[in-house]
RNA sequence: CGCGGGGUGGAGCAAUUGGAAGCUCGUCAGGCUCAUAACCUGAAGGUUGCCGGUUCGAGUCCGGCCCCCGCAA
């Protein structure tokens, strides 16, 4: 009765991505028919012809591999996915919309991980997003796809604590590590009728938004808690910074910190560590990043740049 | 031909118009101290990324190459 093995097509792009192919592709019940992935940019300094990072991981499982821009334009893609008759659509942070024609292909409709504890957070930042609204738990929700961004029905959610010292990186990690296997059994229990899509709370839903370059740029005004939190989110991209005799500088490392002895930006040190007062409170850096230089610690790049303690930063 | 920053002892940075390669830190040795990430004295450690050119003389100027990093995507 139970069918032995599940086709699948899976959709993905980037590196978060990636983990999630190879459980699907290992996986003794899911038969991984084809990849679709965004097509290869040009990237790098010398821009590059560059492949996303699931074709990169499809290729290496010898997978078949389409790449297009735009699904809902594509019809001659839209064709060949319905031609596979597949059970489910796999899709993990593709960075197309699934027009309603995609999502239908599939005998079961198509499922989804998202990064945070739906309806909370839905959108395209919601770790970043998390940190920032200092949450103290944020998680994995395992949804149906429908029309809308991040609307579908949740099928399980795994919660993840934020500690005081994780980062958008650290919490990557985590998904990338406890994602897939979730992401997997649910499709798999869904697949078997074991779970019922449970639909989200409209009222409860929050929205987040794609973050730019220029969104890192600290203001010393702030509160050094909020400054401290947006450090955390911004690694490793698009990373907090400030600048300082025309040199952008990162602030990869930081801690927030009650004294506040000197007006908003201003430098100071105190019992050897180095801080930069804010609106309240101050942040004691611990490691920045010059452009165009390595990361370092704050002792190593203030032991070259005689000044920057006293000076003050705008 | 996308734009830009940078390679100088172990680390971070200096070096005016080409004219003895220095500073802060670390390391090692010794000293002082009840003690210390403190302080004092001394020492080691460089083919200034690589190759070639100009010059009496190149870290510095010219040409080529390698490597690191940011922007942009």
């Amino acid at each position: 009765m139970a069918k032995s093995r599940f086709s699948v097509v899976f959709f993905g792009t980037p590196e978060l991505a990636v983990p999630f192919l190879h459980e699907f592709a290992a996986h003794p019940r899911f038969d991984v028919k084809a990849v679709v992935t965004q097509p290869d940019r040009p990237a790098g300094r010398k821009h590059l012809l560059t492949p996303p990072p699931v074709k990169i991981a499809a290729e290496e499982l010898r997978l078949i591999v389409h790449q297009t821009a735009s699904l809902k334009k594509n019809q001659a893609l839209q064709k060949i996915l319905e031609g596979y008759q597949v059970d489910l659509c796999i899709a993990v942070a593709i960075g197309l919309l699934l027009p309603l024609s995609v999502l239908k292909i599939p005998r079961a409709g198509t499922i989804n991980m998202h990064p945070s504890l739906l309806p909370k957070f839905r959108g395209p930042s919601p770790v970043q997003s998390a940190i920032l609204a200092d949450e103290k738990i944020t998680g994995i929700s395992v949804m149906l796809l429908d029309e809308g961004m991040d609307t579908g029905p949740i099928l399980k959610q795994m919660r993840l604590p934020i500690g005081e010292k994780d980062t958008t990186e650290s919490l990557y990690a985590q998904i990338q590590h406890h994602g897939p296997r979730l992401l997997s059994e649910t499709a798999l229990g869904y697949l078997e009728n074991a779970f019922k899509p449970t639909p989200q709370d409209d009222s409860l839903a929050t929205q987040t938004f794609l973050l730019k370059k220029t969104d890192g740029k600290i203001d010393w005004r702030q509160d050094a808690a909020s400054i401290a939190r947006m450090v955390r989110a911004f690694v490793p991209w698009p990373g907090a910074y400030f600048e300082w005799q025309d040199q952008k500088i990162d602030i990869l490392q930081a801690e927030f910190s009650e004294k506040r002895p000197k007006p908003p930006g201003y430098i100071f040190e105190n019992a050897g560590h180095v801080f930069v007062a804010t609106g309240k409170g101050s942040l004691k850096l611990k490691v920045v990043k010059p452009s165009g230089k390595k990361a370092m610690s704050i002792d190593e790049f203030v032991r070259g740049r005689p000044g920057f303690v006293g000076s003050s930063l705008s």
